[in-house]
DNA sequence: CATGAATGAGACTTCATTCAT
DNA sequence: GATGAATGAAGTCTCATTCAT
């Protein structure tokens, strides 16, 4: 791959983000060095710091793309389909990035030291419910969502279910249970959502 | 109550994990050093050495205490009543010490790197659950909840609930907004058990 | 020297502020090392930064205290007596401190990158500029300096003078020489201010 | 101009040393680098490196050129003509460039590490010298200095008076005060010289 | 020649831990 | 027991220098 290529910079970047995301996963972001990151892709301390300023700034960009990634998951996930093909569908492609969870948790254990990623967290949450509300609606319209239910509330527990699934992986969920975890809450929750009145079962 | 009872050291203990379990939230494990701990309660930092070998045992008890507090605070909350009441009386109870949520996040992020940590943690887990899953038993007894429910992974999708809260303010959401989530999501849950068979509301 | 007297902590700043005069004259600002200063008074890295928050501030403490010392002997040299007493007892006290004069090298070297720095030396500046011009004016009064001589201008001359003279001992100039340059200064200075008019010579 | 042609090494050097006397003059020795050295022509760090072999060659070379312009404006300003008319020519010349000043004091404050600029400066102070000794030893003969007045010593004092002026320049004086200094320091010495036995004021 | 990505030695700084008082 | 000065390992970051392109 030769330096001269304008791309090459964007690679190396990239190659950067993807081991730091996994050291910070493993070791936490105190636990884990700038030699530690470097060492992951074979290069040295001071080539790190010719992409990012800084610990913090490296940290904060692997914020960055943790929570655009995941937006895009949710995104396509979300998009069109029953409530449980894009739970599940969801949960498979999140499923596909373990050491992204420890990051996430990492991340929300900075958060009150770290301005600048609470930040980021914060909209990114408020992005995240708003895709689940617009999906939702869809639902209620088709009739798969009960007229009654406040579609903000189901996706802040939506939300929340996802979290604590990702909380309960790190404290020892395998991930069937967590599976079953998810898919057993989002039926229990759609079950609740058209409760005893409704009867359409057709996007359950 | 002169110095050399014994229950001066555990109040002196008693005083510093108080001190430490604060500290550690605001400051997260790292983040927090042992003057930090000591000054909040006044002492220099070769006090807190007499009570606790090191950092990492301090942290430990700080764990061993907190997840007790959280087996008690479920214990009593989860003992009778019904479902919304015990809900109701545990979240205001554990809303009640804001600073125990942050610090479990820290653990939960420390786990990774602290096999002592991830093992309390696993086995609180558990345990948790198992106070759950007797209280749902005892419901499903009384009929409040559906003879055909996994009372064991209802269990676990309550607890990745109150998980997700936690994450939730964490990430922003204020006290009444975190408690709606928790409300609505235990009751939505609850009427996804009796689904559309059953007809008794008696517990919701 | 027991830890637990109060002059303790001046005690050891005072060491580590000697030390590092030392060094930071000969190796300079940037070529000294906090490892380096605490060496001399074999103590450890760390000790340092006990009494100093970091490298910077110990520099400027450095400063104040030499610029302090210099002010106090300004004071106690051109306190009386005749213009050549006073040079010849300023510059004998001057000379038992070389280290001072490289230090103040260092000082001004770092004036542009320092501002705290800058100004201290700058505001250092003025004062002994003042002094001169006090010890000047009462030589006036006593007609060992012409009456038509502008004595903030000759206090300016002399403060050339004696900074020249340092600089020209970082250059080479042995003490015996710069001795011979700053008295045959001085005489040539004073002679020149009573100029071919006056005729007092009880103060040359 | 082809770049094969030998002149272009030179306009390039030349280049170099430019940009690298007038960051150098700003940040210092330490804080200049070669980086900084190179972007102000807009050229990459490495291209430097292919004229000078490492930065202490560097700034080697940037005191030889200083010290040569400086000799220069010496031998012209001082080559005939009045003392004083010598002193004006010299001193205004020497302001026009008032970055070759801070880096002096640079040269300066480095001397004791670098043993290379240490012998430029020392060898280049006795070449001043011995211009001002040739220069007042022409005075002496038109009558202009006393005959009894050492002008090895008085060359001394001029060199001291010029020194000293830079370094007041760097602790607040501006221009025009410094001009007063060196002038005003000027007239006395020669004032001084001439004493209160010559009358001869041809060349004050 | 020129470039600039990469290296790695070395500096500053922090802080858990120890221990003399 | 309590104190807090001292230690020293370890981490962040800089930058002179090299070298493949």
């Amino acid at each position: 791959m030769p330096k001269v290529v304008p791309e090459y910079k964007e690679e190396a970047k990239a190659r950067i983000l993807s081991a730091a995301t996994q050291t910070f996963a493993e070791r936490g972001y105190h636990g884990a060095t700038m030699d530690d990151v470097a060492r992951v892709i074979g290069v040295s301390k001071g080539a790190v710091y010719v992409y990012f300023k800084n610990k913090e700034e490296l940290f904060q960009e692997m914020c960055r793309r943790c929570t655009e990634d995941l937006e895009r998951n949710l995104n396509a996930s979300f998009a069109g389909g029953t409530f449980f093909q894009a739970a599940s569908v969801y949960f498979d492609k999140a499923m596909s990035d373990l050491a992204a969870h420890m990051f996430w948790l990492e991340s929300l254990a900075e958060m009150p030291r770290n301005p600048s990623v609470k930040r980021m967290l914060q909209e990114s949450y408020v992005r995240y419910n708003e895709i689940l509300v617009r999906f939702l609606d869809r639902l209620k319209v088709e009739g798969a969502v009960g007229k009654d239910v406040d579609n903000r509330s189901l996706a802040g527990v939506l939300m929340a279910l996802h979290d604590g699934v990702v909380a309960g992986m790190a404290q020892g969920l395998n991930e069937s249970e967590a599976k079953k975890v998810w898919s057993d809450g989002a039926k229990l929750l759609l079950q609740g959502t058209v409760g005893h009145s409704s009867t359409n079962g057709r996007n359950g």
